[in-house]
RNA sequence: CGCGGGAUAGAGCAGUUGGCAGCUCGCCAGGCCCAUAACCUGGAGGUCGCGGGUUCGAGUCCCGCUCCCGCAA
């Protein structure tokens, strides 16, 4: 059996993890990840999903470093990681230095969420939404010293859907990864595989997303906008504000527009609320949330905020 | 105990200095029309989140609790 590490952290990763597990051919000695950390709103110390799917696998072997320069944990992935085939590492958080990249005797490997070199960086899966590529896959690819740029040792493709969401894809990709991830390390192990280097003159990069990314500029067009939405769902969100008020949308439809509303105006389709965007068009809110209120649909939520009409939203 | 908003009819919301529980939509019955996601008439539907307290009287004021949500992390 392949002697591996695995570097993990999201939920992305958990299948990847479970696959390698269950596949049989290879003996994973221990899970890196990271340290439990706060979260929600009241800040609830949590352990990482790919700590707890450890857990449940059986994997005894659990580091959680605050930072990879920590001398513990150094002296023993030197020590074990010589010993290692292979590091595989997905969705893990981290920057993985040279010294780190150089103990395993093949080398490290990765899951990416993306065709590369289409959409290098922290933020592929939202990324080919919001630009409306017409598929999204994964790629399994040696780690080199730079971000996302290694040679590459399988792709899976698949169709963006016209209603693909962040969510849906992410939880798509994860899955084909899983599928993938298995066969390609072992036929790369057992050299049947060879990395292939990247076209780095088509590359493109995404960068990391905060909340602020997801606020609405009202003056692109209504395609643009209802992609990102779908891109950004559900994180980062994406919002804009009214009366003050941040109001996340979370569904979307493009409409034709009136050139005489200008972009950022609020007025009612059929009942629903819709605001005027960029070049004539225009988008009809089909779920979205006030702030301090749950999530409804826009029909609903016209019926109880009044003087949505003659409102603009910024 | 990080900051903040909220819980009222099936849905979404309003409710002022405490004084008969409201609006829009939906629903039921009837009417009108070539026609309607249109219009008209009538009707049903609420233990105002839960538990205490103040008061002649509490959706409203005070205390405690549960649940939902925005920000931050």
């Amino acid at each position: 059996m392949s002697r591996i590490i695995f570097f993990g952290t999201g939920d992305f990763a958990v299948p990847s993890l479970t696959a390698l597990v269950k596949d049989g051919r290879f003996d994973v000695l221990a899970v890196v990840t990271q340290p439990d950390r706060p979260v929600g709103r009241h800040a609830t110390i949590t352990p990482p999903p790919v700590k707890v799917a450890a857990t449940i696998l059986g994997i005894t072997d659990v580091r959680q470093p605050e930072t990879l320069k920590d001398a513990g944990f150094q002296s023993w992935i030197k020590s074990v990681g010589r010993s290692c085939d292979a590091f595989v590492v997905v969705s893990y958080g981290k920057i993985l230095p040279q010294w780190l990249l150089d103990l395993p005797k093949e080398g490290v490997v990765n899951v990416h969420g993306s065709l590369l070199p289409r959409w290098r960086g922290p933020s592929p899966i939202q990324a080919a939404i919001a630009a409306g590529d017409a598929k999204s896959g994964v790629t399994i690819m040696k780690i080199d010293a730079e971000m996302d740029h290694g040679p590459i040792l399988s792709t899976v493709e698949t169709q963006i859907a016209p209603d693909e969401t962040g969510s849906s894809l992410h939880d798509r990709l994860a899955v084909l990864g899983t599928e993938a991830l298995p066969k390609t390390l072992a036929d790369f192990l057992d050299g049947r595989v060879s990395p292939v280097e990247q076209d780095h003159a088509s590359a493109t990069t995404c960068k990391i997303l905060t909340r602020d990314d997801g606020k609405i500029d009202w003056t692109r067009p209504a395609t643009d906008i209802e992609r990102l939405i779908r891109a950004y769902n559900p994180w980062p969100g994406c919002w804009t504000l009214v009366g003050g008020k941040r109001l996340k949308i979370h569904k979307a439809s493009v409409i034709a527009g009136d050139d005489a509303f200008k972009p950022g105006q609020c007025f009612v389709f059929e009942k629903q609320p819709a605001v005027a965007c960029g070049e004539g068009t225009a988008l009809v809110l089909d779920e979205i949330q006030i702030e301090g209120r749950a999530s409804v649909s826009g029909a609903a939520f016209v019926k109880g905020f009044t003087g949505w009409e003659d409102r603009r939203v910024a």
